[in-house]
DNA sequence: AAGATAATTGAGATTAAGTCGCAATAAAAT
DNA sequence: ATTTTATTGCGACTTAATCTCAATTATCTT
């Protein structure tokens, strides 16, 4: 499916350095072009074709993981020390909620293995209202 | 989050029964450029700007759904008469395999509750290996 | 240290999905 | 019949992401 894949001996320069610790400051998750601006405020220089192959590494080596939110462009997130989790995404206000349940995850072990099928990572949405906007526009 | 909404009364023109039909002629997912290239095929003419409205709208009636399986480019799905399920997608061959669970629905129907979550859809995708893969791939 | 090798970079061109403006057309409503 | 509302196609446009390629930099060898 991907077809680049990483050099034997990748180098952590500069550029890189700037990417992930830029990454290393957002709380949740990030679009590439966030990611870029917030960058580019600080004076860094680094080109959008560096940019992107950094997310591509950093995929691979799995710093970070990419994460299908519905929207148009790809986010990403740094995974290095948070636990995995889904998220509950409000249709109103777009706010994300994000959670984690191992009962879940069970469910989803079993299934793999009834379809004698090896998981290797998952996402899960779901779209709906969330507290504040369920108030606001009455919906039950 | 999304912008325009359809007219009061939306009119079932050639253009959009060419474009149904194709649809249920279609066993599961497609992308617009697939949709479109199919109809063309048939020598029937619709343009793509039409074609692009005409999901959008479908989207809006619940005649179809979109489906983020991972990929680049949206995929969709007629809902007319199937079940709901998710998807296993395979990283190594890229088969999709489809499944559907009761006792998933049910714990994440108690995820929304605790989080007075008021849940209209959504989508779980597994990535790992499917079965042949695993065995070509020797992956326990 | 000098030269060879491998990895990385930026700039800009390119691709491809999806959207938009607009004038022309068609269906429904009055 | 006239007005209103919905729809269409064309082509220009937008935007995320990728690619090309020459120049640069780091690492490895001897």
């Amino acid at each position: 499916m991907r077809n680049s894949s990483s050099p034997k001996q990748w180098r952590l320069t500069a550029e890189r350095k700037i990417i992930l610790r830029e990454i290393h400051t957002i709380p949740s998750h990030f679009t590439a072009k966030e990611l870029l601006s917030r960058i580019r405020r600080k004076r860094k220089k680094v080109s959008r074709a560096t940019l992107y192959r950094a997310l591509e590494l950093f995929q691979q080596e799995g710093l970070i993981e990419k994460v299908e939110l519905g929207g148009l462009d790809s986010r990403y997130e740094c995974i290095s020390n948070r636990p995995h989790h889904d998220h509950l995404i409000c249709v109103a206000c777009g706010k994300i909620i994000e959670f984690q349940s191992p009962v879940l995850e069970e469910s989803q072990a079993k299934i793999c293995q009834w379809h004698l099928f090896h998981p290797i990572s998952h996402t899960l949405q779901i779209l709906g209202y969330c507290k504040g906007c369920r108030q606001k526009l009455k919906i039950p």
